[in-house]
DNA sequence: ATCCGCGATGAGAATAAGTCTCATTTGCAG
DNA sequence: CTGCAAATGAGACTTATTCTCATCGCGGAT
């Protein structure tokens, strides 16, 4: 699955351009780590500019192509992302994201809705940990 | 209860120093919004110097009497706190953060991290949404 | 295929955000 | 009281992000 040209379409479909400094910055996207900072791709693009790298990660946003992904220093990273919603497991050790999903966290989140009265219309979850690669590490 | 006779008591129990300018900047805090930026601290206490301000900002995070919030658009702000392990609910219309805690929550992320493999030891939860008083108010 | 309008871009300046240095000050243990 | 390591402040510095505006080029209309 080409994710490019799939992201192509969704640009498209958004009634966006599909212009030369956005496919690079995709390709640069898609050849970072699987989370990098702006300042990461501004170094992978250098042929676009600064601002249009700004620009481009907050649209790619908006279409739900890039989410953000808060570290555990509160500091914040972009990610590409096949689609919906989800959370981040962030492996403290070798610091490798991954996405995951939870029918029973998003069941307890309306419970809680619920109970406090709050209309909750969208939340963020991060966790912070070790993953199983690096657990079966043999110890520092 | 004295908010910041407790912090106060807080940060001599770490074996911080009680100087004036984190007593300044205390007050500060308590004075501001229930949430507040590091700029928003400079400036509330011009008597105190940039760097102190971040300097102490980070010290009291780590002794437990500050947390991060993260906004909705990402941008993080910061926050007293009476304590231990919490979430947060943002209100998108009036900007008031409350605190909450869910014994539901913290199980489900158990079993998740059993689920996957991952070690867990910590995580970050907000939510985003109005609040009742704002769902009570005549709509726009 | 060609044209044209407006969205998109780049260069670089401007602004915002956070860190660092180091000489001086000051809690507080003894 | 005294000594000293911790803490501070001023402000330069680095890093992060936004802004401006002249120019460019995508893609719908023809």
């Amino acid at each position: 699955m080409p994710a490019t040209e799939i992201i192509e379409r969704t640009l498209a479909r958004g009634g966006y351009r599909l212009t030369a400094p956005r496919r690079a910055l995709l390709e640069a996207m898609q050849d970072l780590d699987d989370h990098f900072t702006a300042e990461d791709v501004v170094t992978a693009a250098p042929e676009v500019g600064r601002a249009t790298v700004f620009r481009t990660l907050r649209l790619m946003q908006d279409i739900g192509v890039v989410c953000q992904v808060v570290l555990d220093d509160g500091s914040v990273a972009y990610r590409l992302t096949s689609g919906g919603h989800h959370h981040h497991m962030v492996c403290s050790q070798c610091g490798a994201v991954a996405d995951f999903t939870s029918h029973d966290i998003e069941d307890v989140l309306q419970q809680l809705a619920d109970r406090t009265g709050y209309e909750i219309d969208a939340h963020r979850l991060e966790m912070y940990g070790r993953c199983p690669r690096c657990r079966a590490l043999p110890d520092e």
